[in-house]
DNA sequence: GTGAAAGCGCTAACAA
DNA sequence: TTGTTAGCGCTTTCAC
């Protein structure tokens, strides 16, 4: 492959003055310039970037880390992050952890390696090793819905409080007043907001909390659908608000399977969006707008990377997407 | 960060042990390894691979370019590439190119400059011009349901004949004998493999192929969903076996949203698996496993990374998941 | 405007 | 078993 060198000596110039015009270095008289060009074209020669990191001291690439790339929830984050990356001449490495927190720090290590630009962490795994080790990483990190205990980082979040309310209260606009909830593990910032955003949006419509119809789940569909079965022995019950889309979907098959009328009578709320999948499906949902919490972390990646001295910023994106086929 | 240099100053040895031992060089005294070792372990040194890359030329780093990361058909086949990567350390940078020729080639340019070991294109895009990047780049390649006119290249397939025969012959064996069929693309090889498997399949059963009910779409959901339309007021037709996924999910729906007695008495098949959401909904479905194929895919390019001398090899994998919940 | 030279961190002969 | 040396392809002073 064609290298500094070569073009230099058919150009007949030094290799540094290659190296300006590829550069776009003012400094070259504009003769030069273009003789150096139209060789560059000839050869079809591409810099290597490998070399030139090894300067700068890092390679254009972020690492993204998700738990589960299948999952749309980290998919749709993803091509966000992805379209401002690659418009800012940046590319994305996407890892999946598979929510284990072994894999991800050996990724953080191989990011430290090869002098990556910087790190998105999205995974959902909660670790004080993990924390440990993003600690030590001295490179640009922007946190997607997670905060670190000890470092502040910037970080980017959607407003779950906002999303549960905003879905559930579509449930009672629908006429519902008797919602069950499906929440996610007790522990998660995420999960806790989403109820909260439930239990203020039946106080606000003067319904009373019922926590004889609340239930903790493990947000998989099978969680959702095991559920399901205790919901709807409880015949009062008309409408099921979930922490999250795969609960929802198992929640409803169950009900579906159960010969209940579903989307007819009762209804299934999520306090996210769902996947482009089932957009025109009955669910209802609110959710911030995944592909803009991509985006905007990559922003300040970005930010990160090229001014290390900007204060610490973190934003909250608000459930602006919100469903209701009825 | 801790360099090599450092490394070698306070282990009292040269920066070349040092070398020796973080490669694992088997001639180091036991004393000078360990003594390094624990060096290395006390400044949590972490060798440069950017550097390291220099003299290999190449980058531990493989690019997959997929046309839309959010259709599982990319998203899983992924999954068995990352897996088989990972474990052989290497890394797996995941490309979205939104089906754009444009954006595919800057891909491959940029793979190019950053002297990746590897491509594996996956996108569904047809075009010269890429086919002419692709045989510029000299670096390994594997293709995943995609020859090349002029260059020989490893590739990996599924079987979509037999997808395309597999899932209608359910549709038979479920009692269906008046089955239209959703077609992809007239030109796309995958979409003609699947509708030869239809054809034989209505042909080994003795049924008549009618080419009335045979309908081209575009592969998404809305392009089933119109046709629906069209399948759905000719009263006699029972099941619908469709090209893919997406077109099934359409007619699906459409099918419902006319009151069609859907998966009870009307039947959907698609010719490839299935998303994991939809695996326990009432599709049948016959294809390859996607994951095996990207498992394979990473196989291959693997080798050709690391000796770059074995003949070409092409590999067809049988569409062994069959799903019929009947 | 341009070139020569040093050096980024590492590996790979070759010597010792 | 170890050290010395050269060099990967590029950028970046510093002269001229």
């Amino acid at each position: 492959m064609a290298t500094i060198k070569e073009l230099a000596r058919k150009a007949g110039v030094s290799k540094s003055t290659v190296s300006r015009v590829i550069n776009n270095d003012p400094n070259v008289k504009e003769e030069t310039r273009k003789r150096v060009l139209s060789i560059v074209e000839e050869m079809d020669y591409k810099p290597n970037i490998l070399a030139r990191s090894m300067i700068t001291g890092y390679l254009p690439i972020v690492l993204i880390i998700v738990g589960d790339i299948q999952n749309h929830y980290f998919a749709k984050t993803v091509v966000g992050i992805e379209r401002e990356l690659t418009e800012k001449n940046y590319m994305a490495v996407v890892y999946n952890s598979m929510y284990d927190v072994e894999r991800e720090k050996e990724f953080i290590r191989m990011a430290k390696g090869c002098r990556f630009a910087g790190i998105i962490p999205m995974t959902a795994v909660k670790s004080d090793e993990l924390e440990e080790c993003l600690n030590n990483v001295d490179c640009p990190i922007v946190l997607i819905n997670k905060n670190l205990k000890k470092t502040p980082l910037d970080a980017v979040f959607g407003n779950d409080f906002e999303a549960g309310y905003l879905s559930t209260a579509e449930l009672i606009k629908n006429g519902h007043t008797r919602i069950a909830y499906l929440s996610g593990p007790s522990k998660s910032s995420v999960s806790i907001e989403r109820e909260r955003g439930y239990k203020e949006a039946l106080y606000d419509n003067g319904i009373e909390i019922d926590e004889s119809i609340m239930f903790e789940g493990k947000l998989d569909i099978k969680s959702g659908y095991e559920i399901g079965k205790k919901i709807f022995e409880n015949s009062d019950i008309t409408a099921v608000s979930s922490n999250n889309f795969l609960m929802a979907l198992g929640a409803f098959r169950c009900g579906r399977d159960m010969g209940k009328p579903m989307f007819t009578k009762i209804d299934v709320a999520c306090n996210e969006t769902v996947p482009e999948l089932y957009e025109e499906s009955g669910f209802i949902y609110a959710g911030s707008d995944l592909e803009s919490i991509g985006t905007k972390a990559a922003q300040f990646l970005i930010h990160r990377i090229e001014k290390l001295d900007e204060p610490i910023q973190k934003i909250i994106f608000s459930a602006t997407r919100v469903h209701n086929p009825k």
